[in-house]
DNA sequence: GAAAACAGCGCAAACGTTTGATTAATTTTG
DNA sequence: CAAAATTAATCAAACGTTTGCGCTGTTTTC
């Protein structure tokens, strides 16, 4: 007992008029008397008809779809930010198609090719961690589906993004540090190579230099966010000349490590600690971070989609204005602001 | 400088050929001549055409599209699962969409309406908390489109699913604190109404019973999985005549809020306790499970997808065999089995 | 009362691809 | 060498929907 779809051809055989007419009846055409109109939704209803979505998006060429790429689908960060993007596209009534780059430079300009074939209608990207080279997002670019960068986003200029602001958070937390009197704060940071990195060290730099004291480049550590890497910027703090009080970490991750290590060490009560929020449950911890710099991830999401569907809407005329958007991050300290 | 993509027609108008003989020949179809072949496939790789998929899906009727309703998109375990069911499902060409239930009933039924208007292959779902009612994946069945529950599966004989094997893990984890020396083990169980509260009850009774020790209901409190909830079943523990020296919780969720309450209480060290992971960065915490469940969510959602796939390509006679395929959960105990 | 406006509907083409049936040209077979 | 088989390609229809244009009959306008 397997149904066949009811399609429109069905209901003007059955009405004895033309399949234009009930395509017309049913969106409220106005070449459409009142009686027919009626007599078709009815009809329409009757027989359970559900458009043919396959049919409409050929037609039209529009799929009404966008596609998202990110690093990791199950990165948590990314897995609010995914609930928020489909929520906010179900609203608008469209279809959300999601890939992960598993942060390969290779894998992401296949998949921004598959998207593109896929023939989405715009495409929002965090991009992965090898990526230096843009020339896959022109590709898609040229072939009129909109890009909107996100969280991770490109060293560029002419690109359309929604991330946080990691320099001014980064400043939050280096003041909140300071007022609580803390003289000399270590950062652990990212890799050199990642835009955030810099941004975090912008913004400790500017809240040191504000508050009159001495920018010391040896507390700000790189660190490819590996335990043995935290261990290791660890270790340089402990024997550090001016050993700091209090630390900054690039993630949660990073946090949880130095947190682990500086237990082992038994010297977890010298520091205070202040992380970017990543982990659900890093508040639980024994010796949690002081602070928390809260993202915003579901606001992120939230924004990226609607620009994009405005994008998307709007007429592409050569559009020379570029969103740039920054969800403000927050210093969460004892859960509130 | 907009692109319009490549068509067949671009392609045959150019060599002077048919669209027919085009498609055919970049399908290797052997009616077409090598020569003809070749030419075919060097123009459209110049060209850089890609096959509009639109197109091919109306005309075939088919999707390449998978569904999946999970009730939270963001919920840890799922997360795992989404990624899961991503790569496979693009190893094998197919393309996902996801929704969330955000566990309501009437949404869901709305998400399978909307999955089926946009013509799924196939749909994969774990049930809301609070669908008792089953009809409408009755309905999409009827349009011959196979459903896979997953995870949270319905209590029904003629359905499809991959869960993991709670009862037996259960047993593993009390046995386990037996074996430890425990002799009164209290479990903190989720709503009744729920199927994994009744599997997790029936692993109970049995590690139990097999050890000749007597079965006490009171031992075992249902519990909403709120914080509130949590400490209500702790204090009950507490005050119980057979005070428990271990307890089993029905997630991390519970398992951090009672290690919370029994922190504050300062009796902490009087007990151990086992949790079913879905957090993952518990074992952090300073008075961690001394074990936990491990449900495996990637390869429940590999095998979910590899499922579904079957029955999409399976030739759709009667099926009267469902698969029930059961992923064993581990007993995790210091980070190894 | 003829011309103009309008209401209500049908016709047919189009979107890009696939595929069964058909044709034409060539080669093989007995 | 005629008949049969093979090769290589074309034709045309189909999938479901939308939309510009044209057609008819009725109503309005001056």
């Amino acid at each position: 007992m397997q149904s066949k779809p009811t399609t429109i051809k069905e209901i003007a055989r059955i009405l004895n008029i033309s399949p234009s007419s009930v395509s017309r009846g049913l969106h409220d055409h106005p070449s459409i008397g009142a009686v027919t109109r009626e007599k078709i939704k009815q009809l329409a209803k009757s027989l359970n008809y559900e458009p043919n979505k396959a049919a409409i998006l050929f037609q039209k060429g529009k799929t009404y779809t966008i596609g998202v790429i990110l690093p990791e689908l199950s990165e948590h960060f990314f897995s609010i930010a995914i609930s928020a993007i489909e929520d906010e596209a179900m609203k608008k009534n469209y279809t959300v198609i999601f890939a992960q780059s598993h942060d390969r430079y290779e894998l992401e300009v296949k998949l921004v090719e598959k998207m593109k074939n896929q023939r989405v209608d715009g495409l929002l990207v965090s991009i992965s961690k090898h990526t230096c080279n843009f020339d896959h997002f022109e590709k898609v670019n040229s072939f009129n589906i909109p890009v909107v960068f996100f969280d991770r986003i490109p060293p560029l200029k002419n690109v359309h993004y929604v991330a946080s602001g990691l320099e001014s958070a980064t400043v939050k937390a280096v003041n909140y540090l300071l007022k609580k009197g803390h003289r000399s704060i270590g950062m652990i940071n990212g890799p050199g190579t990642l835009y955030a990195s810099e941004e975090r060290k912008d913004g400790y730099k500017q809240a040191i230099t504000f508050n009159r004291l001495k920018f010391d480049p040896s507390l700000v550590i790189n660190c490819d966010l590996t335990e043995q890497g935290t261990i290791d910027a660890a270790e340089k703090f402990l024997k550090h000349k001016r050993k700091p009080t209090a630390i900054v970490t690039f993630n949660d991750y990073v946090a949880l490590f130095l947190i682990k290590h500086l237990k082992k060490m038994n010297v977890i009560d010298d520091f205070d600690i202040v992380s970017y929020a990543n982990l659900p449950i890093i508040s639980y911890l024994d010796h949690a971070p002081v602070a928390s710099v809260e993202q915003y991830p579901y606001l992120q999401g939230q924004k990226a989609v609607n620009i994009l569907l405005d994008l998307i809407h709007s007429p592409n005329t050569e559009n020379q204005a570029f969103y740039n958007t920054i969800v403000d991050a927050d210093l969460i300290v004892n859960g509130t602001k």
